[in-house]
RNA sequence: CGCGGGGUAGAGCAGUUGGUAGCUCGUCGGGCUCAUAACCCGGAGGUCGGGGGUUCAAGUCCCUCCCCCGCAACCA
């Protein structure tokens, strides 16, 4: 019989850094899934990779004085070795700078060009040129600029455009007679409500302003503009519009697309339509995961508390962070990082229930029958039957939660048994049925139940814990044709298997000890990063240290200067931004901060002195142009929350004058 | 009224169609000694964000208010 396919994905990330734990979890998740797709008989193909265009890239290449080329290939080569460390099993890595991915997008493109979905036009804008924006018509006040109030331009800028209006009736009846097709549940509303029942707008699909991309092979002014690119990876890696598509075949439509909850949009909106107009069939489902939130807040690098995957899998094993990732984050939702839950984690269900189970039974066996695994020849129903029921019943429960993509039930549900087995032997109590020869027969029975309890543990955590599981097979002797699916009926494990006692399989962590080190760790990391993120993004291309200090002369670069506030108000669209009028001596300028939740009445600002940080590159914000910093003094309360502090002077110092 | 998700024990979370408020960790007490000071049992701890309503009965349904988070071209 063929066996049933799978087709699983991951995102392809973004190589312009590192990659962080959140990119760890959605990998480790979907290796969980495609492992356990295996284990289950399924053909499996399991894809990740990385996506490698776009003008950051060739911005920071340019810094470093590398091709992008080189760029991408340094740090996909990093993307490549975390997984290995991580064990992750994916059949392949699509990387967008291949041959096969170029040639195929290429052909993508001309085909939605040729019939029609793809049309070349320019971005028609209602251009405000004081304020350098763009406005739809409807955003326009009186056709005015809706910040400033003046009046505005029409301009154009040439660019493909991708027809998504064309398809979003179909796509919303596809959506609403395939409600399995967004996961979780809520997303699907919030895709309709917001994006596709407001209407679709046609997307843009190429640039002309820089050309680290896909050339269009009919028009090689523009390289094709990121989803469009991105998105086709999960087909193009099958050999889609090839001379081979003899995988595509196989394992298109996906199964599912694991993705984290920020881009479900555009699997979900852009992806559909796409293959639509393309002819081809829809995946069958696209999963939004959540985020692993870290205490106090998102991950950022200014806050010094990024999370390095490869720290954490070299200090505590991949096995106990793979564990963590997937038994932490509930079902669809975010999930709270933080190094004590880690620690917690790791000591209470795999040192003190999985380890210390396999420990204490491989011990007692050694100890009361030469290590020799006995036969189950005295059974009592009224202590047994439970902990056989439970056990052969396991794989089917946890069949049905893979099915739903419920991984920490799943784990959640094999550690039932493990619990149970700890308190058999509490009920069992074989240390005293070991000081009468009468009960030898019913202690090798209890020894055998656990033994055989241990050994479906095992089976079913290969998925998860793929280093761990064998090593629990090598110390209860298990033989490897004992270690699949379709050997998990109670009783299969024949008697006299040598066991082999051996290393603890997760030494218990001594938390208080550990969280002082990772406390010293982290402030030493902070201190590093909060010098080099003060350094200028053109000074800090080069990979060496940032050095502690900095010398006079750059901060002589750095021009302060008192200014007058003229006005402060709101900015409408935003809830953070407050937009300041100063005044610096003969000129007028206009500052965005994102400072609003500290001072909610603007007005009471006018007429104050400020500092400001007076040479800073001008920033477009909300369509607003910024024109320096003002600096405010933050700090953290002991609700954790930052507290922001206008520096204004009480003296009476005229705007305009230097800060030396 | 932009959209969405939340507010349940010290912390993190479950609570399907309304019917005794649960789980994990922590904490306190007890048991056991095979085991990685691990394991097992028990206790304490909650006016389920506030107010109003429907009902014999509301964490759950309705109304209203408050607070937190995410997203929406937004923290220089």
């Amino acid at each position: 019989m063929e066996k049933k396919t799978f087709y699983i994905t991951t995102p392809i990330y973004y190589p312009s850094d590192k990659l962080h734990i959140g990119h760890s979890y959605t990998t480790v998740a979907a290796d969980a899934i495609a492992r356990y797709k295996r284990l289950t008989g399924h053909d499996v193909y399991f894809l990740t990779g990385s996506d490698e265009h776009g003008q950051k890239i060739e911005r920071k290449a340019k810094e470093r004085g590398v091709t992008p080329q080189k760029y991408v290939d340094d740090i996909v080569d990093t993307f490549k070795s975390l997984w290995k460390l991580m064990n992750i099993s994916n059949d392949g890595f699509v990387r967008t700078t291949d041959d096969y991915h170029v040639k195929a997008v290429q052909k993508i493109f001309k085909k939605l060009y040729e019939q029609g979905d793809i049309y070349k036009s320019s971005y028609k804008g209602h251009y405000c040129t004081p304020c350098e924006s763009f406005w739809l018509e409807r955003q326009l006040k009186d056709g005015c600029c809706p910040d400033c109030g003046r009046p505005v331009e029409l301009v154009e800028e040439e660019s493909y455009f991708f027809k998504m209006s064309k398809y979003a009736d179909r796509l919303i009846q596809y959506i609403e007679d395939h409600p399995e097709f967004i996961q979780p549940p809520s997303r699907t509303n919030e895709m309709l409500n917001n994006f596709l029942r407001p209407g679709l707008e046609d997307l843009c699909v190429s640039r002309t302003s820089f050309k680290w991309g896909i050339p269009v092979d009919f028009d090689e002014k523009h390289v094709v503009y990121v989803w469009l690119d991105a998105l086709s990876n999960y087909i193009t890696k099958l050999g889609f519009y090839s001379d081979d598509d003899s995988l595509y075949k196989k394992y298109w439509p996906a199964d599912v697309h694991l993705v984290g909850k920020e881009i479900v949009r555009f699997h979900t909106i852009i992806w559909p339509i796409m293959l639509m107009a393309l002819g081809e069939p829809l995946p069958k489902q696209v999963f939004g995961h959540g985020w692993l939130v870290l205490e106090g807040g998102k991950m950022s690098k200014s806050k010094g508390n990024v999370v390095d995957p490869v720290k954490l899998c070299n200090r505590y094993g991949v096995d106990a962070i793979r564990y963590f990732l997937l038994r932490e984050v509930p079902f669809g939702s975010d999930g709270v990082f933080s190094n004590e839950a880690l620690i917690y984690r790791i000591n209470s269900d795999l040192a003190n229930d999985l380890g210390n189970l396999l420990s204490r039974t491989v011990a007692m066996i050694d100890k009361y029958f030469g290590g020799l695994i006995p036969a189950p020849t005295c059974l009592n129903a009224e202590q047994d039957d439970a902990l056989i029921a439970l056990a052969n019943g396991l794989p089917a429960q946890v069949e049905q939660f893979m099915n739903e993509l419920k991984i920490p039930e799943a784990l959640e549900s094999i550690w039932s048994l493990i619990n149970a087995c700890n308190k058999y032997i509490d009920i069992t109590t074989p240390w005293t049925l070991a000081k009468d020869e009468a009960n030898r027969n019913r202690l090798g029975t209890v020894l055998y139940n656990l033994a055989e309890s241990l050994r479906f543990v095992g089976v079913l955590l290969l998925p998860y814990l793929p280093d761990t599981a064998p090593k629990l097979f090598a110390q209860l002797g298990v033989p490897a044709e004992l270690t699949t699916i379709s050997t998990l009926s109670f009783g299969k494990l024949p008697k006299g298997i040598v066991v082999h006692k051996g290393e603890a399989l997760f030494p218990r962590i001594d938390i208080k000890k550990e969280l002082e080190a990772l406390a010293e760790e982290t402030l030493a990391a902070k201190a590093a990063t909060e010098t080099s993120n003060h350094v200028p993004a053109e000074a800090k291309a080069p990979q060496k240290v940032e050095p502690q200090y900095i010398e006079f002369d750059d901060f002589l670069k750095v021009q302060m200067k008192v200014a007058l506030v003229l006005d402060c108000r709101f900015v409408e669209k935003s809830k953070k931004l407050l937009n300041f009028t100063l005044q610096v001596g003969n000129e007028t300028r206009t500052i965005l901060s994102g400072i609003r939740k500290w001072y909610p009445e603007p007005e009471a600002l006018i007429g104050k002195n400020v500092i400001i940080a007076a040479n800073l590159m001008p920033r477009m914000i909300c369509g607003i142009e910024s024109n320096g910093m003002i600096l405010s003094a933050a700090a953290e309360t002991e609700d954790g929350e930052t507290l922001s502090m206008l520096t204004t002077m009480t003296d009476d110092f005229k705007d305009g004058s230097e800060i030396c």
